[in-house]
DNA sequence: CCTTATGTTCAATGTTTATTGAACTATCGA
DNA sequence: TCGATAGTTCAATAAACATTGAACATAAGG
C-alpha cells in the first residue's frame, strides 16, 4: 500500500476511457475541483474529496482516474496527493481537457460540482 | 415506427450523458463520420454504417446517440437521416464537440473509426 | 398486391459498473 | 509502543450496458 501505483505513459492514454471516466458524475467532480486546485498548491489528496463519495468509493474513483492516464498519484507518509496530468492530457488531445471542464464549470449547479459541506459552508 | 423519435431540448442536454455517449468506441466512430459529413450533405443514414456493427446494435446505438442530444433523426420514407446536433452542443458546451472530434481523429488508426469496408477499399 | 429494403423493438444473454461495509496496511505523533 | 489517521483491498450486491437474432412495422417499386 505505500508504494507509488502504476499509471500509464503518455502514449498509452485512450479517448474512450478518458470520456468513460469523465462521464462519471463523482470523477467528474474530482477532475473539476482539480483544475480548480491547478491555481493554487496544485495537489489534493483525498481527504479533500470526502464531501463527495465514502473513502472506499473515493478509491475506486481514484483508480479509474489514474489507470486512464487522467491524474497522477504522489504517496507521501499515508497521504496521496493527486494532480491532474494536463501536460500528457494536452499533448494527446488538445483542448479537450479545458472543453470538459469549462463545460461543467457552466452547469456547476445542475452538476454536483462541489462537496455538500463546502455549499453549507458557502451558504 | 414512422414518426419522428423524441429528442431532448437543448437545455436538457446533460454533460455526463453527452460524455458516456462518446465514451463507446461504436458511438464515437459515428459521430466521428456525422462528423465528416458536415462538410457534404450534413446527413447520413443507419445503412451508411453497416461496416461498424449488425443493424439492431445500431439502432441501439443510435437511439442513445439522440437522447443524449448529441444528434438528431429525420425521418424519410424508409429512411432515417442522422446529423449532429452542433449548435446546441456549442452554446451547451462550447469547444466540447470539436475537441473531442479533432482527439478522435489524431487517433484515428487506433480507434477503428472507418469501417472496415472503407479500409479496405482505401488499402 | 406482393416483394424487397430500411430500420426498429423485444427478449435473452453475459459483462461491466458503482456502491457498501468490513478488514487490512502503513505511517505519524504522543 | 500505542493509538489515531489515511487510505486501500476485498467480497457482495444490484443496476446498467452492449450484443445478438428473431419478429415486427413501414414505405417504395414492380
Amino acid at each position: 500500500m505505500s508504494r507509488t501505483p502504476p499509471h500509464p505513459t503518455r502514449e498509452q492514454i485512450e479517448l474512450p476511457l478518458v470520456l468513460d471516466c469523465l462521464s462519471d458524475p463523482i470523477r467528474l467532480a474530482i477532475v473539476y475541483q482539480l483544475a480548480q486546485q491547478e491555481r493554487v498548491s496544485n495537489e489534493l489528496c483525498c481527504g479533500d474529496f470526502s464531501g463527495l463519495a465514502g473513502k472506499s468509493n473515493l478509491a475506486y474513483h481514484f483508480g479509474k482516474l489514474r489507470e486512464c492516464g487522467l491524474m497522477l498519484t504522489r504517496v507521501a507518509g499515508t497521504n496521496r496527493f493527486m494532480r491532474l496530468r494536463r501536460e500528457d492530457l494536452e499533448a494527446r488531445f488538445p483542448g479537450l481537457l479545458d472543453a470538459v471542464i469549462g463545460s461543467a464549470a457552466k452547469d456547476a449547479s445542475r452538476l454536483q460540482l462541489i462537496a455538500e459541506c463546502d455549499v453549507v459552508e458557502a451558504g
